[in-house]
RNA sequence: GGCGAUGUAGCUCAGUCGGUUAGAGCAUCGGAAUCAUAAUCCGAGUGUCCGGGGUUCGAAUCCCUGCAUCGCUACCA
């Protein structure tokens, strides 16, 4: 049979910071699991990773710490090495974008697609801080929210009301590093023609017929509502130079250069191993099979930026050929935040367990087709029922009583009865479904037929009474022994993919001559034809206790900011209602919004006061009729800009589909009413 | 508002092409067993398959609609 090649990725960590579990839920471990089923196949597979080291949120926290961003960078790209050390997950290369060799390949990428036309320059405004001298890429100004007012919300984004926003917007622009006021300048930066691929990318998709469906729909919806220029550039100092001219202080955006540390980091693998040209075997040849694993966050970059990327080079690069994305995973109920410190740091877990149960209870609950949720109770007795009890007892027993009754060896049988070589093909039927789970990404059912298995030698032994048949029968005993020793021999090696270092120590136990890799799955599907040597038998999962478990709840539990995972609407207080000041108005003028259909813009009187309104209720009222009305509106609702008008309060309507209804008082009642 | 996903036992979830009495694990209760890490095995369950309509001999499954939750998004305010 001919050896299958696979190139398989995972999206490259920023180093900016640690890894968390919903990193490695997400990513890292179905790849790792993903590549070493390839390598039991006996497949051609090579995992390739490195951290991506550039862009501004490096920088800035290299000024805020007065170092060097090449220290930051070194200092995660160490730390986060260590973090998958830890849970066991090996790369073929492990590199990172700040290297040479990705620098003059991410220059080619972008010259070839500007040799090629798919490139195009764009003039825009950028705050500009005449102290540093340097256009302020977004995170680096600060100021007034324009929507919410509220103070030191960033460049891109307000913490407060979490609205997007462009720099240029904020009121009372600060540049962060040196607290002056910016001003506004034209820069020039370079842009990705998208819409150029369009179609291509479009029939690409549509032939991938067998990608995961939330991918799938994802980007046949970003498709169809039309692809848009991306600008790849960025006024930055800290990125990799845009080879071509009047590029002072511009870098490639790191979202352009990140994904070519993908080939980057494969060259660099190539060279150490001391084949510089192998890695064109992969990148160059259509057999090859990319396989993208990352975050649902993801999804855009990798299958419509990327392809396209690698389409508009000169040189023919293959294109991934599957990007399982996996959702997100949630911590005891809550979303993960980095910020807030809401999270189970990598390194830190490892301090205190072994990468196995956090290895398997993150592949028995991957988020591979919606949210999960990793709840530390759960962790524990996932691990302690499935693998301590179920597998490791079975494994335990039957070794042991072996041992006892049959010479330190699992006997081979003279004869074996039909009833158990009905069995036998049973077993080989599961090994077959496991291995079609692992490829096609399945590994939560994976996970749940190994266990199955094991639950199923624990009944098979309980049927059997060994421990009585054994006084009087040892023959059928020995046969039945031999079924268990089947048994084993495939969960050692369906598990590897999940818990490797767990599947060698149980392959020990066994006193096989090949290493469990080199005897691979296609081992299974021969009986064996000696009997197991068995060597010390030693306990291969020991139980997690409670007292771990609550230290690590509390943890959690003493942090004060606990981030809300519900947005829904919740029983509110009275005390709560009453800060709401809804009043009677009178329309006294009215008009069409500019650019904006939908809009209508108001002026309303309560009592001696005036205000504007901006109102979405054009479709079903014209300004003439309005002018006059008593309406209901919620009076201190904060000030808001819409599309460029103010809006000072909000007016009340109920809607139906298409319907919608002003609020208007039953009697006369004067303007300025107060609702009770 | 638009697009998408999800809703099944106390909990976590499976349920293929529409097909018998809707399943598994955990937790609970009862029992068996003593080879084994107090682990294991057997048995008992409990269900408005989110609600409402429809198609069909037959619907958890297909269609329509409503609700709830989540994600993305918009000219929500």
């Amino acid at each position: 049979m001919a050896k299958e090649k696979y190139l398989v990725t995972s999206a490259l960590p920023y180093a900016n910071g640690d890894l968390h579990i919903g990193h490695i839920a997400g990513a890292y471990l179905p790849a790792d699991i993903f590549v070493r089923f390839q390598k039991l196949l006996g497949n051609d597979v090579i995992y390739i990773c490195g951290t991506d080291e550039h862009g501004a949120p490096i920088s800035i926290k290299a000024e805020q710490e007065n170092v060097p961003p090449r220290k930051i960078v070194d200092k995660y790209h160490k730390r986060i090495k260590s973090a998958f050390d830890g849970l066991d997950i090996q790369f073929e290369n492990f590199s990172g974008t700040d290297r040479k060799v990705h620098y003059k390949l991410s220059q080619n990428f972008f010259s070839d697609l500007n040799k090629n036309g798919f490139i195009q320059t764009h003039t825009n405004e950028q705050l500009y801080c005449e102290n540093c001298n340097r256009f302020l890429p977004d995170r680096y100004v600060e100021g007034e929210c324009p929507f919410c007012h509220s103070e030191g919300a960033r460049g891109d984004q307000c913490d407060s009301c979490g609205k997007l926003i462009d720099a240029i917007q904020l009121t009372n622009p600060l540049c962060i590093t040196c607290r002056s006021t910016p001003i506004i300048r034209e820069t020039t930066n370079w842009f990705l023609n998208l819409p150029k691929f369009s179609d291509k990318l479009q029939k690409w998709i549509e032939s991938k017929t067998e990608w995961k469906d939330n991918v799938k729909k994802f980007i046949l919806n970003w498709l169809k509502s039309g692809l848009k220029e991306r600008a790849i550039t960025r006024d930055l100092n800290w990125g990799i130079p845009v080879p071509t001219e009047n590029t002072d202080g511009k870098v490639l955006y790191v979202w352009f250069e990140a994904p070519i540390g993908y080939i980057s980091s494969t060259i660099e693998w190539s060279e150490k191993i001391g084949k510089p040209e192998k890695w064109r075997d992969y990148w160059f040849d259509k057999n090859t099979k990319l396989i993208h694993f990352i975050g649902k966050d993801n999804i855009p970059f990798h299958t419509i930026i990327w392809p396209a990327m690698l389409m508009g080079q000169d040189k023919k690069y293959i294109l991934p050929d599957d990007v399982p994305a996996n959702e997100y995973l949630n911590l005891e109920k809550n979303k993960i935040s980095t910020s807030k410190n809401y999270a189970v740091w990598i390194n830190e877990y490892l301090e205190e367990f072994s990468e196995i149960p956090l290895r398997y209870y993150l592949a028995a609950n991957a988020p591979e087709n919606k949210d999960t949720d990793f709840v530390w109770k759960e962790f524990q007795e996932k691990y302690n029922t499935d693998l301590a009890n179920t597998f490791g007892n079975f494994v335990n027993r039957v070794l042991k009583f072996s041992d006892k009754h049959f010479e330190h060896t699992i006997p081979l049988p003279q004869k074996i009865s039909n009833k158990n070589e009905e069995i036998l093909t049973n077993i080989s039927d599961i090994r077959e479904k496991i291995k079609q789970l692992y490829q096609t990404f399945k590994v939560r059912k994976a996970c749940k037929m190994i266990i199955d298995l094991a639950r199923f030698g624990n009944q098979y032994f309980d049927n059997t009474i060994p421990w009585k048949t054994i006084k009087t029968d040892r023959k059928s005993t020995a046969e039945m022994m031999f079924i268990c020793g089947e048994i084993i021999r495939n969960l050692a090696i369906v598990i590897y993919p999940i818990i490797p270092s767990s599947s060698k120590k149980l392959w020990k136990m066994l006193g096989f001559d090949k290493s469990i890799l080199k005897y691979g799955w296609n081992g299974l599907s021969a009986k064996s034809d000696k009997p197991i040597i068995i060597q010390n038998i030693e306990t291969l999962f020991e139980k997690i206790p409670d007292d771990l478990i609550e230290r690590q709840v509390n943890k959690l539990k003493n942090l004060n900011n606990i981030p809300q995972k519900t947005s829904g609407k919740k029983i509110i207080s009275f005390e709560t209602f009453q800060k709401l000041d809804l009043r009677i108005a009178k329309i006294i003028a009215a008009e069409k919004v500019k650019k904006a259909d939908k809009l209508l813009k108001l002026q309303i009187s309560i009592g001696s006061i005036t205000k504007q309104i901006i109102a979405g209720i054009a479709k079903n009222y014209s300004p003439k009729e309005l002018i006059g009305k008593n309406i209901l509106i919620l009076n201190n609702l904060e000030p808001a800009i819409i599309k460029g008008e103010k809006s000072e309060a909000m007016l009340l309507a109920v809607v139906d589909g298409e319907n919608l209804s002003l609020l208007i008082p039953e009697k006369e009642i004067p303007e300025g009413s107060k609702v009770l």
